[in-house]
DNA sequence: ATGTAATTATAGTCAGAGAAAGTCAAATTT
DNA sequence: AAATTTGACTTTCTCTGACTATAATTACAT
């Protein structure tokens, strides 16, 4: 892991929701005690804490306002349904990844599985697909094999 | 063995490998340190540490960015690295299925993976790509996932 | 005491600068 | 001819700060 600031917030992040799923913040106070600017704060929640990864963000604004953020899971059959349907008919690079961290830190699929989608829809093993249809060829093959993984076990 | 300088990049991303199967670069500082452009460390990778080879390439941009490079197991079944290998550029539907299914019945990989694998370089999950690209997409998929497997614990 | 205005305390947005890595093809070496 | 070397250009990810939006509190007038 990077020791970028973006990859340190994270993980505190994810440390304070480890304990028992949900973490509330000052975003001001959390910036300040990590020296960076405010904002940064926004920059990693809303590239990492999305609801595409399991996770809904509320906040106020004003006195004593907060950042709360809040980890979901649902059951096997709906959060793989839920991820199908979030894909769309395109997807990046980093959202797939996302997408399957996401289901394997919920424990919905497993580390095995998880590393053979990743395989499959890396840039890596795409890359003798043109540019343009790239992301489109990975909403479908992401598609398809989290509904083939459906298939495979004890529901 | 010349001294080329991909040579000595070579040397030096094996000799990092040989501690414990992985490692993680900065390309530019790699090759500030080793007096390259950083493009040559790319050259590098894509010239000898391949799919084919045994290595998985990770890799992200920005700030704190990296180039991981993982060596898949030296007591991995050799069965997985002959279908690598014997995949080629280019595979047809046909022949990845007779591909995957010889290693199924042959029990070198299981019928949760074979299934994952399959969906995957099924020309329903290829539709999107050009009909002259499909092959040569299919034949990148299959290799990366095997190589992927190959990974999979109690392979 | 009550309603309104001003002040203060937070958080959000966005665009631009900065920091890596990737691509590609021309030039060079082997 | 094939492999290597190079650098100009591209893409992706991160960091920053100025500006905006909203909520709570305080001040003030009635």
């Amino acid at each position: 892991m990077s020791p970028s600031i973006s990859n340190q917030i994270t993980q505190m992040l994810l440390d304070m929701l480890d304990r028992d799923g949900t973490t509330e913040i000052r975003r001001n106070d959390l910036a300040q005690s990590l020296g960076c600017v405010p904002s940064q704060i926004n920059y990693v929640i809303s590239s990492r804490f999305t609801p595409e990864r399991g996770y809904i963000v509320e906040s106020r604004r004003g006195g004593g306002g907060y950042v709360k953020i809040t980890r979901v899971s649902l059951d096997f059959p709906t959060a793989i349904m839920h991820a199908v349907n979030s894909v769309g008919s395109e997807i990046d690079p980093l959202a797939a990844r996302s997408c399957i961290m996401n289901l394997l830190s919920r424990g919905v699929i497993e580390q095995n599985g998880a590393r053979l989608i990743a395989a499959a829809v890396d840039e890596n093993a795409l890359r003798p697909v043109p540019y343009e249809y790239r992301d489109t060829v990975r909403a479908s093959i992401l598609k398809q094999m989290l509904l083939a993984y459906s298939q495979n076990r004890k529901g």
